[in-house]
DNA sequence: CAGATGACCGCAG
DNA sequence: TCTGCGGCCATCT
């Protein structure tokens, strides 16, 4: 296992990644989330650079479609060209600079929050 | 223990 | 939407 999320104190973010997972998963296709807006849904608009860096820690042997998570401007993650060719694959809308555009291909969240 | 780093956000221009 | 500045939080050095 990794050997991530858990600390000495015992009082760990389980329950956050678990969430940060389960929001991620939840992502159609052709749709991306913002980290912001997934810390919002947890509870903890201020811990959005954590769902980064768990999203990064994340092993490829969890089934998670990350590449549909993006920061607020839009900007796909650096160093990882290959997401930009699986949003591609998603049918997902870019701009010239490379950037998704918000405006159409942001997930209507707010379907969860009606559930 | 303090400083630097990072798959970030919000605000202002 | 983009850039610059400050702030937040956990990990690394």
């Amino acid at each position: 296992m990794v050997k991530d999320y858990k600390t000495d104190k015992g009082k760990v973010d389980e329950n956050f990644c678990r969430d940060v997972y389960e929001i991620v998963k939840n992502i159609p296709e052709g749709k991306v989330c913002t980290y912001g807006i997934i810390a919002r849904l947890i509870g903890k608009p201020q811990a959005s650079r954590m769902v980064g860096r768990a999203l990064k820690h994340l092993p490829e042997s969890v089934n998670l479609p990350c590449h549909r998570v993006v920061n607020a401007t839009g900007r796909l993650v650096p160093g990882w060209n290959e997401q930009s060719l699986l949003l591609n694959d998603e049918k997902v809308c870019f701009k010239s600079n490379g950037c998704v555009d918000m405006s159409l291909s942001l997930w209507d969240y707010e379907v969860i929050l009606l559930k």
